[in-house]
DNA sequence: CGTAACCTTGAACGACTTCAACTCACGTGG
DNA sequence: CCACGTGAGTTGAAGTCGTTCAAGGTTACG
């Protein structure tokens, strides 16, 4: 069903070259992520002697479900999905993951995910083995890490109240909040400034919001009708009503 | 809307007798569990010494939305519920937790969610902090926590699918799997010794799956009318066909 | 033994899906 | 340079599954 998959697993981990003088870490976007923020400056060199960079083009495959999780990354740029497919086709997107997100927390040492890069995709890879001895000399990478997990768990919990409880149109809005949020898009710009980049398809969407492509669209559409949303293109939605568009996504907890 | 909950958390740290020398832990059914099974036997005195016991009735309240963070529990005997409020009175119940679950992996210092008995429930209270220090000491600990976090975001993830994906009919048959599950029921017994008790109101199980009451039990009375399940009472059911209850739940991750 | 909460079932309704047609943007090749 | 083809998105009409509204039945507990 998507055709352009490739796995590239293969050449993940091909050896890099390493310069132990400039550590790229340092500049490195995802450096505030809660998996590096825990090791100190001084360190960065053993983050980075550890870390591999992966380079992945739209549609290709990081991971298949039932791959042995050896290798754990993080995502430096780009946009990725987490799906698990049925067996008859069904396709759910359990998250989009962005700058600073971590793929890798497991219950045992297989992965019950595909992960897929939506645009071009910049990662660091990580092997586990290596990660958990410097977990070991660094206990603050240990407690980001711990803070992470809470915060991937909270995500999907987030998602867990949208798709049992919210209406179609909820739905939307709510995706629209979480890419603003993604994205740093300041809530109180103007208007023009509260643009919105939608990086994935609507069948995307649909996957990650339980709905169909048809409905998502008719979502978008309504919002659009209703003057909440404008689109300068499908995959530019500026904001034009932020109040309106909380109050759309409703149920909020508050 | 649910009348009987009490806040029951200002007694929960109150100080218990200690002794020293006989360590409730060693004979604790969530001694196994992924928090406590990395501490040696030998030490298991630190580990009780951080501990206390809490009860819970039916329906009390454990955590509420917006509660401090501060202290966090091992489920040691009965059910919990984790739930989310709408504003408008909307209820998803992010998970059903059990002897050895554990409650309190948070991103920040605050529990975005309710934690209630649904029956009669044993906790086991840890101070965060103490926690923490325990987990330095012992390393093993750290690792086998980063696993249940693993495992909670996979029931999580199996969670998404089944509100994503699943039809009201597999949705049930997913929840009777999970709670076969849940109690260690041997697929391959009898079918007299196939029987899952089902603690929870069809309610909870409704706000579990995205659901109204009305729909779960239509869905309950259809695997009852294709002789899948036998109920003995309305919490007590027989899986008359496993095969059967598994192909209805469908779309399964191979 | 009575009452209230919980569960079940039926009928009408509505939200989302399915099926289908059309538009639009983009890239390739004639 | 434009024609054509393809993939993605939008819109409409019909159909379906789950909800809502309503009533009756069952269970548990004081």
């Amino acid at each position: 069903m998507h055709a352009s998959d490739v796995k590239v697993k293969e050449r993940i981990l091909a050896e890099q070259p390493r310069s132990l003088t400039a550590p790229a870490c340092f500049h490195c976007p995802a450096r505030t992520s809660h998996l590096c923020r825990g090791i100190p400056d001084a360190h960065l060199e053993e983050l980075f002697a550890t870390s591999a960079k992966v380079h992945l083009k739209p549609g290709e495959t990081l991971i298949l479900d039932g791959d042995e999780a050896l290798t754990t990354y993080n995502v430096i740029s780009g946009t990725m999905r987490l799906t698990r497919l049925g067996s008859d086709g069904r396709r759910q997107i359990l998250a989009f993951l962005f700058t600073g997100n971590y793929i890798g927390l497991t219950a045992d040492q297989t992965y019950h995910f595909n992960a897929e890069a939506v645009t071009d995709v910049e990662l660091c890879a990580f092997d586990r083995k290596r990660l958990d001895t410097l977990f070991r000399l660094h206990p603050d990478m240990e407690k980001e890490f711990r803070q992470m997990a809470g915060k991937i768990l909270e995500t999907a919990n987030e998602l867990l109240f949208t798709l049992g409880r919210r209406t179609a149109v909820e739905r939307v809005a709510t995706f629209l909040l979480f890419l603003m949020d993604a994205q740093r898009v300041p809530c109180e710009a103007a208007p023009e400034q509260r643009r919105v980049s939608v990086p994935m398809t609507r069948t995307d969407i649909a996957d990650y919001l339980g709905l169909t492509i048809e409905t998502v669209s008719r979502a978008i559409s309504k919002l659009k009708r209703d003057k909440v949303i404008h689109l300068a293109s499908a995959h530019e939605i500026e904001i034009t009503s932020y109040p309106r568009l909380r109050r759309l996504a409703a149920a909020e907890v508050e």
